[in-house]
DNA sequence: CACCAGGCAAGCC
DNA sequence: GGCTTGCATGGT
């Protein structure tokens, strides 16, 4: 991969394994809109940019080499060797067309504050709505930021946000969930969570760290430390992966003691990027029900 | 064709 | 089973 300046901005080329539509639409993030031109713009570290896509060409908007190198590199997952990962994960001939299919998702390595709020919002939620009230979060509590004329908002840091009570997060409609991001806001600035650290704990330990806080059971949990902590072992399973597992490996899925134990042994380190490959192939393929 | 009522949705308590 | 909110659904 060649690094290279543009005006306003730098150009990715010869990127293999990536795929703007595959990486934004999957499911993991919340943050990147889809514009009518094909391109996505979304906020990330405080930094707002576009990124469009030309084959293996990759163009990114409002940044320079240097952001580049420090921020979206790692925040895109450029710099792991998708190609030895995917080959470890093609056991079989599902996750073989699954991976075919999604060829191009990354997992982004997301912020893991607005990680962890993120998905406390998307409990029992359809991601429009999510969408919604991380918007408003933003719009409410965090920074203005440019991207040629229009204005995106920063997501606010725990700091930024202690002290809210679930009355002052009412306009942004979270519903039962505003009392736990009020709880988790406070959790982490008392130092009872230590989001850091999770990223060096032991999975089981960060998991059972980060279920302290009202609103995250183990679904949650399993979503943050895959999205917010790069742990690629951690195979978050809802409704959708449950049906989709069901429906692709039902033999498999019999015998086994539950679908994210299931998950975890067939795939092992990585299996928390199957996860996205089964998750994508079947509801972009209308598996589901 | 509006309009409304009741169900229900990427979980957790 | 309840929780907020919003919306697709089917019935009127």
């Amino acid at each position: 991969m060649k690094v290279v300046q543009i005006p306003n901005g730098i150009q990715l080329e010869g990127v293999e394994h990536f795929n703007i539509d595959h990486t934004f639409l999957c499911g993991q993030c919340f943050r990147w809109d889809k514009n009518k031109d094909g391109s996505f713009e979304g906020v990330a570290f405080e930094k707002a940019i576009k990124i469009t896509q030309s084959n293996n060409d990759i163009f990114i908007y409002n940044t320079n080499k240097r952001d580049f190198e420090n921020i979206w590199l790692k925040y895109l997952d450029l710099d792991k060797d998708y190609s030895m990962i995917k080959a470890q994960l093609s056991k079989d001939e599902v996750m073989t067309a699954a991976i075919g299919y999604g060829w191009g998702i990354r997992i982004l390595q997301q912020e893991l504050w607005e990680c962890l709020v993120s998905f406390i919002i998307s409990s029992s939620n359809n991601i429009p709505r999510i969408k919604r009230i991380i918007a408003s979060l933003c719009q409410l509590y965090g920074k203005p930021i440019k991207l040629g004329d229009k204005t995106h908002y920063t997501f606010p840091s725990a700091d930024e946000l202690s002290g809210i009570t679930e009355q002052d997060l009412a306009p942004i409609k979270a519903g039962f969930r505003a009392k736990y991001i009020v709880d988790a806001v406070n959790k982490v600035n008392s130092g009872l969570i230590q989001l850091e650290q999770l990223k060096k704990l032991p999975l089981c330990e960060a998991k059972k760290s980060l279920m302290q806080i009202n609103g995250v059971g183990p679904k949650v949990a399993d979503c943050v430390l895959l999205f917010g902590c790069g742990r690629y072992g951690a195979f978050p399973v809802d409704v959708w992966i449950d049906r989709a597992m069901r429906g692709l490996y039902p033999c498999e899925c019999e015998k086994a003691c539950g679908i994210r134990e299931l998950g975890e042994n067939m795939y092992g380190d990585y299996c928390g990027l199957a996860q996205q490959y089964i998750f994508y192939y079947a509801r972009e393929n209308n598996m589901f029900k």
